[in-house]
RNA sequence: GGCCCCUUGGUCAAGUGGUUAAGACACCGCCCUUUCACGGCGGUAACAGGGGUUCGAGUCCCCUAGGGGUCACCA
């Protein structure tokens, strides 16, 4: 019955860490019986926070195959699950800790703050807030807030206390309370609240019994700890996962290529392989097997197997396995997907992609097992879309001028205008009949012919190449070769 | 810099005191293929360093070094 929740803020594409903090919080979910994942939009920041970059997070999780049993768009007993619409909520819980003494307001400017940062600077210890509001007076508040003053609220953090908790991934954490900064802000000044606050809150409220999130997090953990030993709540329990760092051993970021989840979608690589890449850094399967679909994974997977180091992106390795996956796809849904690259590339037009549909399909059959990307697609089938075409290099127009070249592909011509079909049989029957009647064999039958064709010396094989282009076709290429560059 | 986390081949990683230290990607070689790709087979390559504890340490403890995170009215 463990709840878990992923808990991203609006303010930009979804991050490669953050999907494999959403996926690690699917598959705990999943691998156990009538667990509840909690999808929680924490957008509280109003200036980078849009309705955009929601829509987007449904979409990136949807792609992914993560799902979710409560959010924003599909309700539940805890709503709303849109921070921005618990400023209600959160007001009760302030007031709670003024009443009690436990909180307090401030009134401390950015100016203010800043110079005391400078100060205590020179100090070897981290900068702390230093307390000032703390000491002012509940009269003297009152006439502030009464006077307009902008002011903050601040949770008050006692030094010299050992905050401890057993981290189901990193294991037992103790932290001193003089290393968080003093006492700390829960709501900001335009009203709403920070980060740490609102998270203790909503997963207390919404009975989040296991948090899962990023490394990044564990030094905000014992600031929330002490929220909830504030409130008498029981704190659930943590896992923060490792950071994935970029081939250079730094934060994944832009400078390293791709970072949003998005980016590897336009670019073809199938959702199945994303997850599986995604599962296995910073887990392992138990067996050998690495290759699992997203059922065997959570069949297998337990957040104390998550290892403790940072791993680092590997696209060598995310591209063999979605090779392994367009390889084992349907070639309907290869097809499909490879439409927009071929549009896009102007090898086709949008009415072509529906109505030469089958045509195509065969050809994608062809390169399928070729492909690392399904953009990849483009530059494999070029061949197959312009009848004009050049020799590709120099090498590729030697081949059509060696001795005797014109009077092989002058047979070819006429031997495929005579054919029914240009098929398997056909192509063993001619290619043996050329090489009797031509004393041409070997490779100096089969590149100039291949080169005559596509205008390639590399490609798929011939039979799978004429079967493709039909006989017409092949004719007019021949044609084509004989009459510009043979 | 303070605090916290981490350290097995180039990369992901198995390993929980006794192993010839798995496997995968990448790389290299061979085979298949009259091309390319795919595929098959094989190979190179690791316990960060130093001290302990122990009959015995990749596994436990300490130190050093290196990497990462974090120190906001951002989440």
């Amino acid at each position: 019955m463990a709840r878990a929740r992923f808990a991203p803020s609006p303010t930009g594409p979804i991050h490669i860490g953050n999907m494999r903090t959403a996926l690690f919080n699917h598959l705990f979910v999943e691998s156990g019986s009538n667990n509840t994942m909690i999808l929680r939009i924490e957008d509280t920041d109003l200036q980078r926070s849009s309705a955009e970059y929601e829509r987007l997070i449904y979409e990136e999780l949807n792609w992914l195959g993560i799902e979710w049993d409560e959010g924003p768009d599909k309700g539940g007993d805890y709503k709303p699950y849109r921070q921005s619409e618990r400023l209600d909520i959160y007001n009760k819980y302030y007031n709670r800790l003024i009443e009690e003494g436990k909180a307090y307001y401030c009134f401390c400017t950015p100016g203010e703050l800043e110079r005391d940062k400078n100060q205590t600077a020179c100090e070897a210890s981290s900068p702390r807030y230093s307390g000032r509001c703390r000491r002012l007076t509940g009269a003297q508040a009152e006439e502030y807030l009464r006077e307009g003053k902008p002011a903050t609220i601040r949770f008050k953090i006692d030094p010299g206390r050992t905050v401890v908790f057993e981290d189901v991934i990193k294991g037992r954490i103790e932290i001193n309370s003089d290393t968080l900064g003093g006492d700390m802000v829960i709501r900001k000044s335009d009203g709403m609240p920070t980060y740490n606050f609102s998270a203790t809150i909503d997963d207390h409220l919404m009975g989040i019994t296991h948090v899962i999130r990023g490394e990044d997090h564990l030094s905000n953990t014992p600031k929330q700890i002490l929220l909830y030993d504030a409130f008498g709540w029981v704190p659930p329990a943590f896992a923060h996962a490792p950071l994935i760092l970029g081939p250079d051993r730094t934060k994944l970021s832009k400078r390293h290529g791709n970072t949003y989840i998005g980016q590897y979608r336009q670019e073809g690589y199938l959702p199945e392989a994303m997850l599986n890449y995604l599962a296995l850094l910073s887990w392992a399967p138990e067996g050998e097997r690495e290759l699992l679909s997203k059922e065997e994974i959570i069949k297998q997977f337990r957040l104390e197997r998550v290892t403790r180091a940072n791993p680092v992106f590997d696209i060598d390795k995310l591209n063999w396995i979605n090779a392994h996956y367009i390889k084992e796809a349907e070639t309907a849904r290869i097809t499909e997907l490879a439409m927009p690259y071929l549009i896009k590339e102007g090898l086709i037009s949008p009415q072509e992609a529906e109505e030469k549909r089958e045509w195509l399909e065969l050809m994608t059959a062809i390169v399928q097992d070729s492909l690392v990307k399904v953009s990849d697609i483009t530059d494999r089938v070029r061949i197959f879309f312009n009848d004009r075409f050049e020799p590709e290099s120099q090498e590729a127009l030697q081949t059509l001028k060696a001795q005797g070249t014109a009077e092989m592909l002058k047979r070819l011509k006429s031997a495929i205008e005579g054919a029914r079909q240009v098929d398997q049989e056909f192509c063993s029957g001619i290619f043996k009949a050329l090489q009797k009647e031509t004393g041409i064999k070997g490779k100096h039958l089969y590149m100039p012919i291949r080169v005559a064709v596509t205008g390639q010396c590399h490609g798929p094989e011939l039979v799978k190449i004429f079967s493709l282009l039909g006989k017409e076709r092949l004719i007019d290429r021949i044609d084509h070769v004989l009459n510009n560059y043979v």
